[in-house]
DNA sequence: CCGCAGATGCTGAATTTTCAGCATCTCGAA
DNA sequence: TTCGAGATGCTGAAAATTCAGCATCTGCGG
């Protein structure tokens, strides 16, 4: 009966988590929004770990702590859930809003890169 | 001081939200997942209504809730932070992922409109 | 060896979220 | 006009989350 919801900060540390790939809770509290104490950081992302999506090790003499599930997993099941609630579940639409979108400034390389992709999948595909 | 985060139900609702573009207490009720009472559900949905997330508009007898923020910029930032949290401001990757998600089964048509979109913005950015 | 800086574990309370029930209102059918 | 199904508004309690403080442990420099 897994619970696929978290809570406000639970999700906030989970974001924070997959950004930096491992984190301390020192880290993760440095980049939260309106921070609260350490202590209520470490409290969270131990009931993260007891929730079962992350884990920790010691590295010297703190805890480092990072995913279960894998980061691939976890792009996939956050890209699905994007395509589902904001792009009807056209993957076209999500290229078109990310080529669209000001900031992003492609580069003609990465133009180059995305036409190679699509040539790859092409071939694939037969 | 606009707070960001959505609690559990309060997000669950939004995507329900921007996935139906309008919904009734009933029709949001009908999609939730290990869902309360009908009342708990209108009481989230006037809650987002208070915060400034949704407002709703009365169609007979009933309220109809819609975001107060259009599609397109929900999806932009939406976007904006899933390329961050997990696809290190890289759309390339995002692509990638797109083209390689099993189950996305792109046509060959599909194909053809995304390099379309390619050579677009190849065209916009000179 | 001693002590300090910086961790963790734990506890319990404050706050927020979630929820159900009840009173009331509205529309439409009979 | 009357009645009932199906809405809403509101209230307050249950549950979950969020949080801070304190006691304790650990590694390291002096």
């Amino acid at each position: 009966m897994e619970n696929q919801g978290f809570s406000r900060r639970e999700r906030e540390l989970m974001d924070i988590v997959y950004r930096h790939g491992r984190v301390t809770a020192a880290e993760a509290l440095a980049e939260m929004t309106d921070p609260p104490s350490y202590s209520s950081v470490r409290s969270t992302l131990t009931i993260l770990e007891q929730k079962g999506h992350l884990r920790h090790e010691a590295e010297g003499n703190r805890y480092v702590y990072f995913p279960t599930v894998g980061r691939a997993q976890a792009r996939r099941s956050a890209l699905d859930q994007l395509l589902s609630t904001f792009f009807d579940d056209s993957p076209a639409q999500v290229v078109n809003a990310l080529l669209r979108a000001r900031g992003n400034e492609l580069t003609e390389k990465d133009l180059d890169e995305l036409a190679e992709l699509i040539e790859q999948a092409r071939e694939e595909g037969r």
